[in-house]
DNA sequence: GGGGGAACTTAGCAGCAATTAT
DNA sequence: ATAATTGCTGCTAAGTTCCCCC
């Protein structure tokens, strides 16, 4: 990796900045430490401390790796070999690919953990031509994969290991023809000015099926009297029937907005029936329901195939696009079907009708020379246009929110691959004017004008908390969630003293998706003295940055860089952290299943930053119940093995230590006793490690924010 | 200058496939 | 072979940013 170039950037940025850095460092510490989605309960609190703790020594961000372009497209190229070679092997599928700015060192390392990694789809577009073989390698690993699928599957009922084997070259080859066919766009120009293709022809979108009326043995009942529902009404009430065993069907706001669409859809002799839904029952359709899915685990493995099959059909011919006369894959090519809105959260729109689209509703984007898709028979598109500005090919309107909706490709066509790698670009120009910018917004802390200290403030919280930058919303259209910029009175707290530390905000809100950001952060006097200031004569309910807000704030940042806003720092600060730990975690020594956890870890760091969490898995209890009673019984087999041990040795003493027989016998135990002590260990990793994951989502963060290339040159 | 909307990125979850343990 | 776990993918909601219009 280019470790040196980095080290010497590393200096420059160190002595420029050291004060800087000796805050952020210290200061950072804390960031997006603990949150608990539901209870904030005292043991996760220490527990989170302690997170907090490790990752402070963490996160001072130091730019290490960041360096010349030039540097990094050889790294990356490397990298892309790797990551290649590696996927091959296992087939592994991949992610979406990012590539990152950050890295480029080129050491390359490739550990075999590289695969479980992926991102690697701007890897591709980075570098000039090194990307390439990369990318295509990774779709053709996609393919392949599914190609696999398939072989194997039919393969599978004869199954030799020939024919195994077979299977294995045919993908591989397959894969290499892919990989010659991959059209490598970041070799090429780019067009002018928000151009975003010349040429774009597709098939339309895929309409879910129609809704199937119920079989005649299957009823709704009202007030515990049958009822034939008309068939508008009666699909809307399979939609909630097939929720019943969903916690939304309990809360009062989905019930009541279900309800209130729902009677929308009914005749008036329905309307008028139907007036309470206590007293609607939908056992019937709710018991059919579940007898369509357990019928669906249990079909044979041919029904599976020939289902597979048809769906890979519909992929075939709906799935990819012809864009500058190559083919890319469309990421999500199928119309939503209709159904009950499911808002996180409280929404106040949860359980509202999600209405079925029409090819009317449905805009249409393709060039004016392509074969324009045709609707389905009887029907006709919104309109048809040709804007080559966007990146579209479909869109319509959404009914809950009337926001707009769109088929876009696949993550790893060429229009998101360049989007992305230019986020890492961004970020690591970033990287390069940190330093500054940090200088900058602390000496804006001491201005007089409230604007600017407030955005001094805000600025301080998204770099060293990796907070959003938090819109506004309006009221009662979504969950009442905030960022930075729409941060509340009542969601800070200001401590002068707090576990032994001075100047400690707790913050304590809901953000994007409703996921709690609780943390205790320290902070520097003049943030604390600003806060308090902002704090003075305000309720609970009243804006902390009552000057501020998002349109301000970017227009600053970008003032400072082109192309920087609020969101920047978040990559930034996930990579810079990413790469750190790696550095600091890992040793030249650690065997592959060390280093995997290093990079678990390191990977865990960036999660806990960003605040990336997840509801506990359902079966958590469960299986952290089952990981101790294994280790338990562990335990008793190692005792069990010792005391056998010791007998042996004790009976070979005492019976002749010349008898083979004996000696053997102590070894075997011996041995029995090692493996029994490994196993142990490797369980009780195990378990730490489960239960320190138990709630944060590592998988956002190794998608949207990590730069693939840290990881590869890693 | 701010309101609103279009376009695009980021996010968690459900469900299933792959993998590992039993 | 089966059961349990893990890991992906697809889906779509929920953000950010930019831009236009007044």
């Amino acid at each position: 990796m280019g470790r040196e170039k980095d080290a010497k950037e590393d200096e420059k940025a160190k002595h420029k900045a050291t004060k800087l850095k000796r805050l952020s460092d210290s200061e950072r510490a804390g960031a997006g430490g603990d949150n608990i989605k539901k209870s904030p309960n005292p043991t996760k609190a220490t527990e989170n401390m302690d997170k907090r703790k490790s990752h402070k020594k963490v996160k001072t961000p130091k730019m290490e790796n960041v360096e010349s372009s030039s540097s990094i497209s050889e790294s990356v190229k490397q990298e892309l070999q790797d990551d290649a070679f590696t996927a091959k092997k296992k087939g592994v599928k991949r992610k979406r690919i990012k590539d990152d700015p950050k890295e480029g060192t080129s050491d390359s390392a490739n550990s075999p953990t590289l695969k479980k990694k992926k991102k690697q789809r701007h890897l591709e577009e980075e570098g000039d031509g090194v990307a390439q073989t990369k990318t295509s390698k990774k779709r053709t690993q996609k393919m392949v994969k599914k190609e696999e699928e398939e072989q194997a599957v039919s393969k599978k009922s004869k199954k030799t290991k020939e024919e195994i084997e077979e299977a294995r070259q045919l993908k591989i080859k397959k894969k290499e023809e892919e990989e010659q066919n991959r059209w490598r766009w970041w070799e090429e120009e780019k067009y002018e000015d928000g151009v975003k293709w010349k040429f774009l022809e597709h098939k339309g979108p895929y309409f879910p099926p129609e809704y199937q009326p119920l079989p005649d043995n299957v009823h709704f009942y009202y007030n515990g009297k049958k009822v034939k529902l008309s068939l508008a009404a009666e699909e809307v009430a399979v939609f909630f029937a097939q929720m019943l065993d969903h916690e939304y069907t309990t809360k009062k706001v989905f019930r009541e907005n279900f309800f209130k669409d729902w009677r929308k859809e009914m005749t008036h002799e329905e309307r008028s029936l139907i007036q309470d839904l206590d007293k609607c029952d939908f056992g019937e359709i709710h018991a059919m329901h579940k007898a369509k899915t357990e019928a669906r685990k249990n079909m044979s493995k041919e029904e599976k195939q020939a289902l597979k099959e048809a769906n890979q059909k519909i992929v075939d011919e709906y799935g990819y696009c012809l864009l500058d006369h190559h083919k890319e894959r469309i990421g999500n090519f199928k119309i939503e079907p209709p159904g009950l809105f499911r808002g996180r959260g409280e929404h106040p729109k949860q359980g509202m009708l999600k209405k079925r689209i029409q090819p009317e509703d449905v805009i249409i984007n393709c060039s004016k020379e392509s074969r324009i898709p045709a609707p389905p028979a009887g029907h006709h598109w919104k309109e048809v246009r040709h804007d080559n500005t966007v990146t579209w090919l479909v869109s319509w309107t959404e009914n809950i929110q009337g926001s707009n909706k769109y088929i876009m490709l696949n993550a790893n066509s060429k229009l998101k691959g360049e989007k992305d790698w230019e986020k890492y670009e961004v970020a690591r120009k970033l990287k390069s004017r940190v330093d500054d910018i940090r200088y900058q917004y602390l000496q804006d802390l001491k201005s007089k004008q409230m604007v600017t200290r407030q955005r001094a403030v805000a600025l301080y919280f998204i770099d060293k908390l990796a907070l959003r930058a938090g819109n506004e919303k309006e009221e009662g259209e979504t969950a009442d969630t905030v960022g930075c910029c729409s941060l509340r009175v009542e969601h800070i707290t200001l401590h002068e003293q707090l576990d032994g530390n001075e100047c400690v905000v707790e913050f304590d809100f809901l953000g994007k998706d409703c996921i709690r950001y609780y943390n205790k952060v320290p902070v520097i006097k003049k943030v604390f003295k600003s806060l308090k200031l902002f704090l003075e004569n305000k309720q609970p309910g009243d804006e902390l940055f009552d000057r501020l807000n998002t349109s301000v704030l970017n227009k600053h940042l970008s003032s400072l860089m082109p192309g920087l806003t609020a969101k920047v720092f978040r990559t930034y600060n996930a990579s810079i952290t990413l790469q750190q730990q790696l550095k600091e975690l890992t040793n030249k020594s650690d065997n592959v299943a060390e280093k995997l956890l290093s990079y678990n870890r390191a990977n865990r760091a960036v999660a806990i930053l960003c605040n990336h969490q997840r509801a506990p898995p359902k079966t958590f209890e469960q299986s952290m119940a089952n990981l101790q009673a294994k280790i338990d019984a562990r335990k008793e087999q190692l005792a069990l093995a010792k005391t056998e041990l010791k007998q042996a040795k004790k009976e070979a003493k005492t019976k002749g230590s010349s008898d083979p027989k004996l000696q053997a016998l102590v070894e075997r135990k011996k041995a029995a006793v090692k493996r029994c002590e490994e196993q142990l260990l490797k369980l009780e990793v195990q378990a730490t490690d489960r239960e320190e994951n138990k709630q944060i989502a590592l998988g956002t963060s190794k998608l949207n924010y990590l730069d693939p290339r840290i990881s590869v040159a890693w």
